[in-house]
DNA sequence: CGCCTATTTGAAAACCGTCAAAGTATGTGG
DNA sequence: CCACATACTTTGACGGTTTTCAAATAGGCG
């Protein structure tokens, strides 16, 4: 289990600068958890403890507003780290985490991370880079949901979903309406006009972007006869 | 001037924990710049290579949807960072910065901060703390924008400015609305409701927050009659 | 085969944006 | 000091995008 622990720690982009040693040393200090699917990890408001990378599987990270509508802010898949904002502002989760299919999790408690990280400028860095990424998009989302209609920002929610995890994307349309900030409804009358238009394909549970340039063109805002 | 900015960079919350060596040899690094009302620093998309801490004065952060409507994204003031996210990703700038009142900006080359940041872990932690308060709050944004109703965004938004500067606000209702992401108009509107409820109180271009407990109540999506 | 969840369609209404026009502070230049 | 330009605020009417509510259909798993 260590030795897996150290390679899968390896593949991910945040530590693939340290050595074996380092690696090692980084290891034991992660634990292993396995959760089933849609088991939840925390939630929203919990006292955060644990810093978590993704071995295997993947995470949807919620938060819900005033009225009860569930709002995805990201999935993460394996490598990547998420509880990472209630870690270094020492506040309790800012939204909640649950497994979507049977996932591996890799938890650090949050004080060895932060050790860990004073000893590893580099890897510190790194992390800034990625919070950066986290934040640039979440601008841009912000842009796309005050400013954009809802047919633009779907094309956006999908041509960012591809441009991350290919042309198949595994998602629900109730999954797409909580990223885009619509509801399921809304979400199904687009994408019945999209397939009519032979931009995407669809099955119970996946998309498939047919015709990612037409997609593209949605995306930046169709000029709209009349 | 140089003695000058190392008295800035001590009272930013970044760099309090230097000593005075050191806060010598960054301020070594910094060049000072002024701008006028309304100037803008740097657009949308502009090659990256500057970062900046405001020593005096005020910089509004925008970006722009396909269909030309502004999105604020935040305020800063003294002693806050900005242009951070171009610079830890190496990528353009991902929005607009411009200058509100006359501004004075000390900016540092990425370079030059990253070499910086590599011998000072604990000013690097301290960074990744306030990227992550940053990405909270975004997530927050992106919540309401896509769960709340304009006027519980609004109330959220007075809210959000208070406890950062205070009950009266220095923001015209065109400023307010591009941070909620709704229209001049249905910001007045609401307004209005709240002046005659005793809920604000308005000058041109100031808004005074009278009831924040009544805000408070909007805020968390009052529950309408019916 | 039956249950559960996902998808689909329709109709009505609500929220909010858009357009238009007028009123009101603030500052500038003569 | 006044006239004027400018920017901010205000109000009304209308329309459209999107939500809401309701109900029916279809796919997958035990």
């Amino acid at each position: 289990m260590n030795s897996d622990s150290v390679s899968i720690l390896k593949t991910s982009s945040i530590f693939s600068s340290l050595n074996e040693k380092e690696l090692n040393e980084l290891a034991s200090l992660f634990n292993e958890h396995k959760t089933v699917a849609n088991e939840n990890i925390f939630w929203e408001g919990d006292p955060s403890e644990w810093f978590y990378i993704i071995a295997r599987g993947q995470i949807k990270v919620t938060k819900l507003s005033s009225q009860g509508k569930e709002m995805i802010i990201a999935f993460f898949g394996s490598g990547e780290m998420f509880g990472e904002v209630a870690v270094f502002e020492d506040k309790p989760y800012p939204a909640s985490a649950q497994a979507v299919p049977e996932t591996v999790l890799l938890g650090i408690r949050k004080t060895d991370f932060i050790a860990f990280l004073l000893k590893h400028p580099a890897i510190t860095l790194k992390i800034i880079g990625i919070l950066s990424g986290r934040l640039r998009e979440a601008q841009n989302r912000l842009r796309d949901l005050a400013g954009e209609r809802v047919e633009q920002r779907l094309a956006r929610i999908l041509l960012m979903l591809s441009a991350k995890i290919g042309a198949t994307l595994p998602f629900t349309r109730q999954d797409i309406s909580d990223m885009a900030g619509t509801t399921t409804e809304t979400t199904i009358r687009i994408f019945s006009q999209w397939k009519d238009r032979g931009i995407i394909r669809s099955l119970r549970g996946k998309i498939i972007i047919a015709d990612e340039t037409k997609l593209k063109i949605m995306a930046e805002g169709a000029t709209r006869p009349g």
